[in-house]
DNA sequence: ACTTTACTGTTAAAATTATAACAGTATTTG
DNA sequence: CAAATACTGTTATAATTTTAACAGTAAAGT
């Protein structure tokens, strides 16, 4: 027996990252007691989480790069076309995500950027069109925009997302220290720097 | 009975995110239902954390957000004194970083920028000392720096990781794409923007 | 060819984490 | 002031997640 009715999160999560280190391991073969090693998670863990997956291409002496890393992406469905995102809240934050997020060359694309300020929106330059908040509604349905990253300061945190999910936005990536307060479809992943300074620093 | 030998890491993130959805309450009370109705926790869940934590001045309509907020503070222990940063890759996103890191007027403070490129050491402006990353042992040093947030390019992380690791620094966030070997010693967290976007998005 | 070694895949057991249940208790209501 | 309500604190139970154990097997060594 194997696959399990649905991927537990966490092995979803992990799965990511053992891709992220695939993509930099030097050599054909990995074991699981390497990955191990990385990571930090204990080797019967990872062996397990493949077995969730479905894998079962393991040979004796570890497993082919290539095919492991194909068959993750593959159980993941991370081949799908190209998925249109935005960025709401023009700071230095937000201008320098796209830079980072964009150059992948992967299948997230950021098509828009959004401020509530309409200054910001005239001043910054960028490779994609930048609007003004009021506008969101229109630009996120003609570009099919389905994601959004957050950067707006902590007060506005709530407000725009309101905004974001009545326009249409399915996930988002939140980047303030805001405690968001979402419907139960739209997906929400939080990402404090300041909450990971303080879980390192105790 | 009450307060276990140590709290679990999961419960420590959750208070950390109670603290910041406390600061943005209006009013003076709050119950376990409308901490639940905001972050889609389980309101049992919410009330065994903090008995775990081990508070119990709750009265029959609820928390007192005051009280709550200082005992969770207590709790987690962040009333100590300024925790010295740095930023270590000193592209967009990384000058992005201490705009918002440093303004909270919070403990952590961010006392320098390391880049192995002279000339963006150079170019850059900001309210701390930018400096080659091959001054970063004597820096860290008479700084007292321990924690450091890493946003150089992918490829350069392990390096840098290790860079800082042997300056001394005793906690990394890591905002890059790659998986990072670290010693027992050192803690980390990992930030990817990409790998939110993709679980948001499944 | 046989033995040893070094792995995986899989199941079972252990540990952790979340949920439900409810007695106890302030607060509010009639 | 008695009854009803709306909470918490705490324990017990359930669910999830991790770990250990080991049979099975390809590869390497002799």
């Amino acid at each position: 027996m194997s696959a399990i009715v649905e991927l537990p999160e966490v092995t979803r999560k992990r799965m990511l990252t053992l891709q992220n280190l695939l993509q930099n391991w030097q050599g054909e073969k990995i074991t699981s007691v390497q990955i191990s090693e990385i990571t930090g998670w204990k080797d019967s863990l990872i062996r397990h989480d493949l077995w969730l997956l479905g894998y079962n291409k393991g040979v004796s002496n570890g497993y082919l790069k290539d095919d492991l890393q194909e068959a993750i992406g593959q159980a993941l469905g991370f081949e799908s076309e190209q998925i249109n995102c935005c960025i709401a809240g023009l700071n230095r934050l937000g201008a320098a995500l796209l830079d980072e997020a964009t150059t992948e060359g992967s299948i997230f694309k950021i098509k828009a950027g959004f401020d509530s300020n309409v200054n910001r929106v005239e001043i910054l330059r960028s490779t994609f069109p930048l609007y003004p908040a009021t506008e969101m509604n229109w630009v996120i349905k003609q570009e099919k925009i389905t994601l959004a990253i957050l950067t707006v300061a902590s007060k506005e945190a709530q407000s725009m997302c309101d905004r974001l999910v009545k326009a249409g936005i399915t996930g988002i990536v939140n980047m303030t220290n805001s405690v968001l307060r979402v419907p139960e479809n739209v997906r929400l992943e939080n990402l404090s720097i300041l909450n990971s300074l303080k879980i390192i620093s105790n």
